[in-house]
DNA sequence: AGCTAATAATGAATCGATTCACGAGCTGCG
DNA sequence: CGCAGCTCGTGAATCGATTCATTATTAGCT
């Protein structure tokens, strides 16, 4: 690998001189830069971005840590991430924490030692156990929540609006007709799962129905809870007539448990859930679903986050971005036999 | 951030010291080595990253350069590449090209210029256009080919084994009772779609089934032409009474053809798909596949992609891993009205 | 011509680590 | 005692870029 040392020497001129014609910030005379140009085509010099970091102190590096990959909810935050990164010249790194604290733990060092321009980061949720994340922020870093915000940091956010997510998929439930909704959440410590909770709490009192706690389940997130939930909740007398599942992975877990009880969905139970759900719009039956812009969260949660990278962002506070949810409905929440109830319009769009 | 000279004066030992006591390799007597940790953790000392790569030379990360994440078989492949990776100290920096060469030409430059040690790629079908891959390995730095192998070049390979999946899925159609069985195979530029499609003609001839041209479609890998080349097939005369799809994106987007026919499945047309597609094992009709060990082949690969970096593999011959497929027999392909035909039993396990 | 100003080019210092030739201080042994 | 052979520790050189004070050159003006 030819270095601009050499460079210098073959175009007979000083690493200075090299320097300016590639960084084109410096006047550099038509002679000598023809020279050099020469000479960088000749040797096919491309510069070293280690030693480029080391000086500069920025890596053009992020880093995007998230529970796991492999739940289809983040593919599509990653790709809008890496788009916007690469848009600006920034390379991005992938962490899977399993949502484990000390795995989130390692992480962060692993990122402070690599000098790490940014982070974008789905907190874990114990994630206030410990200070590392305030550390990095305190040190410079700019660090983006995605999806969840992280309670005591200010850190922006960008995140889709759950509480209205939630809640004008339970008012289209309760349109109709359905009055027991068996409603599987997540893990509390999560202000994302309280917020989805919260906003069904909403559409229920909108609609005169009583929050009733017996019908709430809680479970971690994961397809074996959403499945053992669900079959919980179906047992139970009377049984729900529709379930709501808030997140995509519990929410095909509860359709493999409607389907071993044998009953129909959506006749004996309907079920909607939060977050689109992988062949939820080709298979039978096509799911109802609160669609979050996953791609957008990535992109834009990027693009803030070099914008803070490059103090591009003026203001000192955290910006808290909430994204539109989409409601698709789908056959898994169809008329009931005796046709969608005439009940009063909700009172607000 | 304090750098190992405030360590080292802290302390009041020289640089070198504060090296040693940090790699361990040489003998520090217990006084010093105790005032050297002692600095380190009173000024929570991370040693630079950067600094450390520029001298070393390695910069202990890997990039996986893939089509796209969103595509559902990649999100495995990249966790069992990250797991691999953090296992052994590395970064794992993620790029999609969209099977776009240009873009395959603009990442590769990238990852010349941040000195990666090493690169697990999945080849875009041009690849053989440009000479950077080539280059790459020849200025020493590893490559792995995933999923795809790429032509004229030496480097190791992972990747299920196509030929086999294919024929064994292809076996159990006939042995279903399918004469007529549609195909829609990828891109022939790519050895896995030509190496699918050779496992189809090997598992039709040895059943004494003629290779019918007519019913061979050549789709792309994406929904849009499972869908649209499904549609095609199924509305030729005689009608096939199966369709096997050579990946899981054209294979939802044939479902749906299927679906829009108002055919069932598999009463009037069976499916089977090569690849899991998500919720496939969910929703109905569950569907029928060649499963393939991506989170394997992503972590294998990595791990060869680091043996190779570390000199710890002798020979200089490319690997070429093989992996096996497993066929998913489910509801997509059950047994036909008449019940399955008897035939010869396939004369191979 | 003489002076200032502007423009070009240089090369040493710097970023933060590692490495290694060298030297200091001991020990052991004849 | 004197010297070889240890063990420890030091600090300058190095990695490959950027930056900036300095110098050299030219241009512009009176």
């Amino acid at each position: 690998m030819p270095t601009i040392k050499e460079v210098a020497r073959r175009a007979r001129v000083s690493v200075g001189t090299v320097s300016n014609v590639l960084s084109g910030t410096s006047a550099v005379g038509a002679e000598l830069r023809a020279r050099v140009e020469r000479a960088i085509r000749e040797l096919d010099y491309h510069p070293d971005h280690i030693a480029r970091s080391l000086k500069s102190r920025r890596t053009h590096t992020l880093a995007i840590v998230i529970s796991d990959i492999t739940n289809p909810f983040f593919p599509l935050v990653v790709r809008g991430a890496e788009d916007a990164a690469s848009k600006r010249g920034y390379l991005l790194t992938i962490f899977n924490t399993d949502d484990q604290f000390e795995r989130e733990r390692q992480v962060f060092s692993v990122l402070r030692m690599r000098r790490v321009d940014g982070v974008l980061v789905v907190v874990s949720p114990d994630s206030d156990k410990g200070t590392q994340l305030a550390e990095m922020i305190e040190a410079g870093t700019p660090v983006v929540c995605l999806d969840r915000r992280a309670p005591h940091v200010k850190a922006d956010s960008v995140q889709v609006d759950n509480v209205k997510g939630a809640r004008i998929c339970v008012r289209h439930l309760i349109a109709m007709g359905h009055a027991r909704i068996g409603v599987i959440t997540g893990p509390c410590k999560l202000q994302t799962a309280r917020d989805r909770l919260q906003g069904c709490r909403l559409a229920l009192r909108e609609a005169g129905i009583p929050f009733n706690k017996a019908l709430i389940r809680e479970g971690d997130f994961r397809f074996e809870s959403g499945y053992r939930l669900a079959k919980d909740l179906l047992l139970t007398h009377p049984r729900p007539t529709a379930l709501f599942v808030l997140n995509g992975t519990m929410g095909m877990g509860a359709y493999k448990a409607i389907q071993e009880l044998n009953l129909r969905c959506p006749e004996d139970a309907a079920l909607a859930v939060f977050d689109d759900v992988p062949g939820g719009d080709v298979f039978r039956p096509q799911l109802t679903v609160v669609s979050q812009p996953a791609y957008e969260i990535g992109y834009r949660a990027a693009e803030i986050l070099i914008q803070r990278i490059n103090h591009e962002i003026a203001s000192e506070r955290p910006l808290a971005l909430s994204l539109e949810p989409e409601l698709k409905i789908r056959e898994s929440t169809a008329a009931r036999a005796g046709g969608p109830a005439q009940m009063n319009a909700p009172s607000e769009g």
